[in-house]
DNA sequence: ATGTTGACTGCGT
DNA sequence: AACGCAGCCAACA
């Protein structure tokens, strides 16, 4: 017989706590690899948050990965869309004004799951 | 098990 | 101030 609730239910996938993370960012509002990875214990590297995000359109659920930008406010991701515009062109329609590859407005829009969580 | 890769970041030159 | 190098973690072959 196997208990009903193991209690080490699978270990879940660094993937996966990215994308949960990702999918809490509002529309309208950004967030960069750096805070994620921070606010996941920062012992990961942003670099792994940006690698999971290259899964993201392999997550079970929608991951609003154009809610996503380096600590630039840089598109950095923005070829790893379906269209070189495409995350742009998502960015625009929440109201998010973009300039080229960029986020004049970064700052302001930045959402840190570590402050707006707490 | 080892080596390579990647949507990043910080520090040094 | 701009550019380059190295560190970092997890997934894949």
């Amino acid at each position: 017989m196997k208990p009903a609730a193991p209690a080490a239910p699978e270990p879940r996938n660094f993937f996966q706590d990215v994308h949960e993370v990702v999918r809490l960012i509002p529309a309208g509002r950004v967030s960069t690899y750096g805070t994620i990875a921070h606010y996941l214990g920062a012992r990961h590297g942003a670099r792994t948050v940006g690698y999971a995000m290259m899964a993201a359109h392999t997550a079970d659920q929608y991951v609003p990965a154009h809610r996503v930008v380096n600590r630039l406010g840089h598109l950095t991701g923005r070829l790893h869309f379906a269209t070189p515009t495409a995350m742009q062109e998502a960015l625009e329609a929440e109201g998010v004004r973009v300039d080229i590859d960029r986020l004049p407005d970064f700052d302001k829009l930045l959402w840190d799951p570590a402050v707006e969580l707490a």
